[in-house]
DNA sequence: TATGAATGAGGCTTCATTCAT
DNA sequence: GATGAATGAAGCCTCATTCAT
């Protein structure tokens, strides 16, 4: 997923590739912060540390600490959507969703940091969390519009479609923490955690279809 | 809900009522605290500030700042639950889901200290945390089995009714905060809310009946 | 060597000795606690707790904590000299004088409490520090002029006598924490200890005599 | 003994002198503190405003304050052991002993904050004061030794000489209290100590010799 | 006299940010 | 641009002592 900074091992580089080169290693180094240890845990002196780079070299790039927290979600978020994108076929809109459900999970698993950078961020990074949220509930109401304009959603007005997005992205983040989260990094999401969300929303947001429901 | 201890401004208490009303001083004082500025920034000065109280006095009633954090939301959330049970009637078990998710935005507009004391509470006070979700969660599968038991629910596991009531309680969170938050303090939450949840719940986990979904 | 006031748990005390008795039970309290943990840790709090009274019990008998700790070495002070004339013979005077120093440890070995309660009370509790030295080294000077007198001694005048007083209770103390020490309480003291001490003393101070030194 | 820092009150420094010197400057001010006030009042607010530096200032050149502390003696330690041994002549073991006897008194003369510094540390710095004790003990015990091959003791083993050793700190811990101390600083030690020490020790530990106790 | 809650000063330590080199 | 020492505010907690009951 990120082949990062180091894979460009090139001995010269003009002053912008360095810049750019020393953000992205200070870059990485909070997302393995926090990722293992948390927002809280991420001071400047233990992400510069990580970084390699000296402590004030931080404040060339970032103008606080602040700033840097606040776009780690947003940037990892958009790679999740990324993700789940290419893990989702073009089957009915209903096993559509139940993949891009399953997608998440796996995510987390190729990607143990998100775990805590996403659901610790509303309180230590809530202008990054409101920008992630965005992001996430204006490309999935978009997705269920379409779904609607395909005939496989009825009787959901635009609103009810934001509400509905938010209790989705509610039910993942309460599932991860409760189901995924474990002192030996993240683990797979339980079999039954899927079967219960197929069968919610396949009743309770998706019209009947021959595929779902059927033995 | 809470009458506190000013309504009771007797102005002879013995030591040990005397001993319990610092207590309580002091717990809500916490609760308006974190309530209003999350718990990040209660700290035990500014709670004890609030209280009327010295620092030093903080100390004979709390072995220390985390165990009184740990105890706010359990506590809280106990008022939530007969709240919430108070307002639920005896009609058919989906409509008893929809009253209890109205219960509890209405809850949160009576007592709008408890949106923050809930969200942050995972991180910044774990063990409350934990205590409050068994709580909540064992009242709920039970609700569910119940509701099973009478006909209103088929073809859901019991592993399957704990995911689900993550779900629920993920959705209530994410929803409360983004509809029920505001710069001007708690607002009730739209009805297209609490449309879309009952569209989603009564066709997703409960049984068709004669009740709902009729015009 | 303690017998307590438990022994007399008779039920009907006048009030004087109720007093006494109180002020015996938090003075015991002291013992056991500077004893065990030292007197950085013998607060106020713990010392009452110990004894079973009230906080604020304690300023009735003592004018504040450092009164009471300057008390306690004294007192425990007369203890090990009486301990220590007890075990002492009438042999020749430098054999006394090993006699002593064996006595030192062996009352060592029976009042554990007594090694931090003195080695500590230079820094903790001063007075009652000068106190204890004082009335050791009036006492042990005194033994010198007499041994002296009867010939034992020669070519030492009374201010060296102090010096050597001072000399030998130096050599206790830093031999008691060297040797008697021990994570699982207080070991007696190796016996070339005892054999070094002895000729030491024997050669350097004493004037020889048929019983020392022969084989 | 000391010229300290101030001297070299060069403008231009570059980063890794000043550096040491901060930390020079932190460490001089520990010692004037706890020579004057004793560990227990050298807090790092004090020792940082002694010191001209902010407390943050402290912790980027010292863990915390126990280790400040904990280096305070073994360092001063080291160069009494240097002074005393630039006073020690060549003359027979016993007579070198007396110097070096005297000469210990000389540096508490010389450095009077040796004193509290030496006798609190086994309580305020028990890891210092315990490097600080095994340097004096092997290079004293050492001295022994070399004194018992040329033939100048005999009739003792080395477990003795440990003990010995331990007496004769304790014998110069004892004194230095008692007469080195008062109230307007450090004074000389009076002529008879020197000289009931030297009795002691020529006729105790030393073989008789052409040397000594001749008028 | 006994009690124990109340007090507040003071201690240690962390950390984001600045700034001279 | 890179560095890392310096800063000081702010936080949590302990404890001797007081005082009303």
């Amino acid at each position: 997923m990120n082949q990062g900074p180091a894979a460009a091992k090139v001995t010269k580089l003009n002053r912008i590739e360095r810049n750019a080169w020393t953000k992205q290693k200070i870059f990485e180094a909070a997302t393995k912060v926090v990722g293992k240890h948390g927002y809280a845990e991420a001071s400047v002196a233990r992400i510069t540390e990580q970084a390699g780079v000296g402590q004030g070299t931080f404040y060339n790039h970032f103008e606080n600490r602040q700033e840097l927290l606040d776009q780690l979600l947003p940037k990892i978020g958009l790679d999740m959507v990324e993700f789940i994108r290419a893990r989702t076929g073009t089957a009915h809109a209903a096993r559509q969703e139940i993949e891009r459900f399953a997608a998440f999970f796996e995510f987390i698993g190729e990607v143990p940091e998100f775990l805590r950078i996403l659901n610790e961020a509303e309180f230590f990074a809530p202008v990054g969390y409101q920008k992630h949220l965005d992001n996430i509930s204006v490309a999935y109401v978009r997705i269920l519009r379409r779904a609607r304009l395909a005939g496989a959603i009825e009787d959901f007005t635009d609103d009810e479609f934001e509400a509905i997005v938010h209790m989705l992205m509610g039910a993942r983040g309460y599932l991860s923490r409760r189901y995924s989260y474990s002192a030996a990094g993240v683990t797979a999401v339980p079999e039954h955690v899927i079967s219960a969300y197929r069968k919610l929303m396949t009743r309770g947001l998706f019209n009947p279809s021959g595929e779902q429901d059927t033995p």
